[in-house]
DNA sequence: TTTCCCAATAGTTGGGAAGT
DNA sequence: ACTTCCCAACTATTGGGAAA
């Protein structure tokens, strides 16, 4: 037997005995119509099998398994690298047994029954880890990278809270940013943000199609509106984005659409407080917040300049663009110069 | 064609296991 | 004792086919 069948065969067994307990024995190995004989330990029984080693099965070659095995005593199993939900399906019905390094297996020895198909060949397995870094709750948790850099260094705890994320997703999104290079795992002397200016851009392109979606809640109208210059937010756990937070900051610009970031359980009184009446083609967009405010990205009563530029870039409107560069110089610049 | 539905897939969560 | 990793269960999204 070559090297890579044992391989394919060890691996095969290894799941085989971890979904189900069961061992195989070698007996003897074979040069004639199949690969080895030997037994299928349950712990309670000895199955006598006859087995065959196929890297790949497909359809072509089934009707040569079936009259290999016909010549031999045992009953035959296939241990194979990959066995799709189809070819599980068809080896079922022509009764031979299989196992592959997926975990997938078909042994019917009553009173032993196992059947289990569905699972992924080991290569697809590998592929697995996607960008969890720019998915809607990925963007949170950069986000919070990007506004505090020396948050990386928190514990995952911290950082889920600050983030409002679940503690696993933490977890993912960090193999995720060290992957891309984003973070450097120092070992015991902690870790590091890297190429913070381009991880920046990213979450820039990825915020208005994954994120931001999510938070809107609708549009609205004030009575006056001109409401919103002398409107306090403070104790509404409200904060000041786009438009209006830009003309806060430098006053270059006449707000078109106010936007407002709130937090979701103070919304309604925000709304009260401002008589904002619903309104599709309302001027004022009202999104929930996405970060813990407790955690002080804001200083004011706007919210963090990352996120000004953010929504004035996702405006689209070309005035906006020219105030989102004088926000980029005047407050993010400084602090995405270097790593 | 559009809309709706549903099943398959992808994403998220939270708490316990494992590691230090 | 504390942090990180892991995973099963849950939730959301997608996309493809049936119905309108």
């Amino acid at each position: 037997m070559k090297t890579t069948e044992i391989d394919l065969f060890d691996q095969a067994i290894d799941q085989l005995k971890r979904n189900t307990g069961f061992t195989i024995e070698i007996n003897q190995f074979h040069r004639q119509y199949v690969d080895a004989t030997g037994f299928i330990d349950t712990g309670a029984n000895r199955i006598p099998i006859a087995i065959d080693i196929k890297k790949l099965v497909i359809n072509s070659i089934l009707p040569a398994i079936a009259h290999q095995f016909t010549r031999m005593a045992e009953h035959g199993l296939v241990v194979a690298h990959y066995i799709n939900p189809l070819m599980a399906e068809r080896l079922k019905e022509m009764g031979i047994w299989f196992i592959d390094t997926a975990g997938n297996a078909y042994i019917n020895a009553l009173p032993i029954y196992v059947y289990i198909k569905g699972n992924k060949p080991p290569e697809a397995q590998a592929t697995k880890p996607t960008n969890r870094a720019f998915t809607p709750i990925g963007l949170k948790i950069v986000y919070a990278l990007l506004c505090r850099p020396e948050l990386v260094n928190a514990p995952y705890r911290e950082i889920a809270q600050t983030a409002t994320a679940a503690l696993g997703t933490v977890a993912l999104v960090f193999k995720d940013l060290i992957q891309l290079g984003y973070i450097v795992d120092m070992g015991g002397q902690g870790r590091r943000l890297k190429n913070r200016q381009k991880l920046l851009e990213r979450w820039l392109i990825a915020y208005p199609e994954q994120l931001r979606p999510k938070l809107e809640t609708g549009r609205y109208r004030a009575p006056d509106p001109n409401w919103w210059r002398i409107a306090p937010l403070h104790n509404l756990q409200a904060y000041w984005g786009g438009d209006v937070a830009a003309d806060k900051l430098t006053h270059y610009l006449k707000p078109a659409t106010i936007t407002i970031y709130v937090m979701e359980e103070w919304a309604s009184k925000l709304k009260v407080a401002n008589r904002l009446r619903k309104d599709p083609s309302g001027d004022i967009e009202i999104l929930n917040t996405f970060w813990d405010v407790e955690g002080e990205f804001n200083r004011t009563d706007v919210v963090h300049p990352i996120l000004i530029y953010a929504d004035l870039l996702a405006s689209g409107d070309p005035r906006n663009l020219e105030v989102a560069q004088i926000i980029y110089e005047q407050e993010l610049a400084e602090h995405f110069r270097e790593d």
